[in-house]
DNA sequence: ACATTTTGTGCAAGCGTATGCAAACTAAAC
DNA sequence: GTTTAGTTTGCATACGCTTGCACAAAATGT
């Protein structure tokens, strides 16, 4: 007990009478060896506490199992799930998770290179864009990313996400079959590629529409007490009143709700239809049933995994980008649509 | 461009026209090295997009600057928040930190086992109890383990959680003040020592007065639909209705609120208190307005760091047990506090 | 019994860095 | 110009493991 240094292989090869090697090998899955010696070192083994050295095998071996997980959006409504998913699908393939948090593009490059110091074998990167100096780094170190929630833009990243065009047309079309015509757009993040691809495919569909259009477009809001408070904004203008809100992320779509009915007695849907983005949790409850977009976060995450395990066994692989269907799920703050045998699309 | 192989120590020696030794030197912060050579070095470095291998590093140095933290409760409300801060925080103190996710108390184990494998300087855990074989394998190798939001029973561990006695009792007294006597336990984890030491707090608070009690306890309840449909249950029996219920969590009681709304007509706070624990987002939304418990995270994080930071550079140091205090939230799920100039406690 | 193939094991050279020690150089003191 | 103290640098070894190669041992065939 009063045994400080961790043994090693050495000590164990000693301890069972076989050479250091031989002790390699026993903790080699399909290494030649046969049962009896091993027998011999997992008894040494058990005695002295012995576990294999991951980083001298990481040096020797020239690949750490490690993934680099570099985290953006925390406050992202599944951000627990996400990560939940993506450590424990990496954990099948036998990989570790080094996790980082970066707010600013500046820092999203730094923690890259950081990853790479700790000899990664491929890196995921949720809601950022690396620059293009890293991901040649990258790309020349042979050390494949993938970009979770961003479109495929980037060089040398493979990239999942949804399809926001899709998206973008469908919530468009469903809101002009309802009669909604005066849309409103709010966005947290007006650079989001998603954000930018919905908002032309909604304006590609108003613009077909004679009487339907844009009446604004607003982003920075983020959160249900922005929300909140932007609702107010909106309908202050009595000329410019919307009959239809669509927000980037349902917590702000909560919160729009919530300040309809508080202080502004709007009534949703018929007066004004609201449509949030995520389906988290609290849309589904009775007492919001929020219209929203269900974003398929499983797959996506299942698809980046086997993109990064595919691009880290095999190098030659080219980046690729993927891109998810959305499902638009009307609920309450939409109004009913027209009863008919076929859905629309 | 076409080159493969990652630059080392020796290539950047060879190029800078120095040893190899001397560019270790010049990458290790207060080392012996005159400005001129480092220079060259330097710019050698960059010219080879040379990075230090900081696995190679660990090897020689014996020690990973990797931390382990080790998830279960992905569910918790502030899961995110929780992930983020230690990140961050254990960034700052220069550590990088390896995720890995359990389920199982049997996972627990082998998780902290891996962390071992990967010679981390220290282990973080939340909502989760290693195994007192697993934690003296850690004493052994002087490899430090803080639990947080544990309370302190393992062997050779520290934790970091509230003061579940000192809230319990603050959330029972302040339920009679405002006349509520017939009580409610509604808890996910019956095995959590938080729980456990709540109800004994509150038990023995309805002990000390002749007409209150706890009418009935239930555990196994968690999230909004668990919370839902368990008030009907409660509500079922006409002999045995609280007068208050309180929950282990903010989504349950919310759940529990939108039951008594929607179909059982249940007045509250008049017929019905209902106090959650967490103060979640929504539960201050003007639409819930939940009386419930603050727990101070970001100072609990922050000491769970430090304490942890403290093992690893003081490996003599001994095992703490830390308690923080939570709050009470009086907002609208409870009946209104008698007006008074002072506070109760 | 011997030749031949098939394991099983040991030897030794890496993997890329850190660091104690001694040598070489520089600057200061006489 | 010599001695002394202080800085820099290089040499060599260590960190704990993997793995190609060669050799020994066992299994198979004749």
């Amino acid at each position: 007990m009063i045994n400080r240094k961790r043994a090693n292989s050495q000590d164990v090869a000693a301890l069972a009478g076989v050479s250091q090697a031989t002790v390699s090998r026993a903790f080699t899955p399909g290494a030649s060896i046969s049962a009896k010696t091993r027998q011999k070192i997992e008894a040494a083994a058990t005695k002295l506490d012995y576990q294999p050295n991951i980083i001298a095998r990481s040096l020797s071996k020239r690949q750490s199992k490690l993934i680099g997980l570099l985290f953006t959006n925390w406050t992202h409504p599944k951000a627990a799930d996400l990560l939940k998913k993506i450590t424990e699908a990496l954990t099948e393939y036998g990989y570790k998770i080094i996790v980082q948090s970066a707010a600013s593009s500046h820092q999203t490059d730094d923690a890259l290179r950081d990853f790479l110091q700790y000899q990664v074998d491929g890196v995921m990167v949720f809601s950022a864009n690396p620059s293009s100096e890293v991901t040649t780094e990258y790309a020349r170190a042979r050390t494949p990313i993938v970009l979770l929630n961003r479109t495929g833009l980037a060089l040398n990243t493979s990239s999942v996400s949804i399809d926001a065009t899709a998206i973008g047309r469908h919530i468009a079309t469903s809101l002009l079959d309802q009669a909604h015509r005066r849309f409103a757009l709010i966005s947290a993040d007006p650079e989001s590629q998603i954000v930018i691809k919905m908002t032309k495919a909604i304006a590609s569909i108003t613009a077909e529409h004679p009487d339907a259009e844009i009446i604004s477009q607003r982003s920075g809001i983020e959160g249900y007490e922005a929300g909140f408070r932007e609702i107010r904004s909106i309908w202050s203008n009595p000329d410019a009143r919307p009959d239809a809100v669509i927000c980037s992320a349902d917590n702000t779509a909560l919160g729009i709700l919530a300040g309809c009915k508080q202080h502004l007695n709007i009534k949703v849907p018929e007066d004004l239809a609201v449509i949030g983005l995520g389906d988290i949790p609290p849309s589904g409850w009775k007492d919001h049933n929020l219209t929203t977009v269900k974003i398929p976060h499983d797959e996506m995450v299942s698809k980046a995994v086997e993109t990064l395990i595919a691009g880290i066994e095999d190098s030659s692989l080219e980046p690729q980008a993927f891109e998810f269907q959305a499902q638009l799920i009307l609920r309450g703050t939409t109004r009913p649509v027209p009863v008919s045998t076929e859905s629309p699309l």
